[in-house]
DNA sequence: GCCAACGTTGGC
DNA sequence: GCCAACGTTGGC
């Protein structure tokens, strides 16, 4: 199993959000980057955990932990000439972006990025790391479990 | 295939 | 709204 970050605008799907979704399932549509495609096409497996991000709001943090529920699969919005994530040059015989569902799986009290940062421990985060803006990035075992001890299951 | 210009991301 | 960082585009 592999561990991974997404980051989400609360303002599109936030946390609380997912919660009230039917199955607390969202698809990861509208990824148009290269590597992050990769990532979920290639690497992301039904099972996997994932940090659910919030980013470009007021307070930016870790707000509580994901599961892939769904393998890759094309994204629908490619072929939408109706939505912004459109593309053009993406046909159903050749989708060029792929999406996976996540199911929420646990929800906490924020992390800001202010604090993950003060953490010697995940200095090397891929995500605090300066001029990081991939929206979808892996988490070392050893980062995992550190985040993870922040919100001890018992105090949620 | 180089690389300058431009666009986007995202924290602050 | 600023701006650093980085991805993409397109001329050559």
């Amino acid at each position: 199993m592999n561990t991974w970050l997404m980051k989400i605008e609360p303002s599109i799907t936030s946390v609380d959000d997912l919660e009230s979704y039917s199955g607390q399932t969202v698809g990861w549509y509208g990824v148009r980057n290269y590597l992050a495609r990769n990532y979920m096409r290639d690497q992301m497996r039904v099972g996997d955990l994932v940090f659910y991000y919030h980013s470009s709001c007021p307070l930016p943090g870790i707000a509580g932990i994901v599961r892939v529920s769904r393998e890759s699969y094309p994204d629908p919005t490619q072929f939408d000439p109706e939505s912004d994530y459109f593309d053009p040059k993406a046909t159903r015989e050749a989708p060029r972006w792929f999406q996976v569902d996540v199911t929420l799986q646990r929800k906490w009290e924020l992390i800001p990025l202010s604090e993950l940062r003060s953490f010697p421990e995940l200095a090397s985060m891929v995500v605090l790391q300066r001029g990081n803006r991939l929206s979808i990035t892996p988490v070392a075992p050893e980062e995992w479990s550190f985040v993870n001890s922040l919100r001890p299951a018992s105090a949620s």
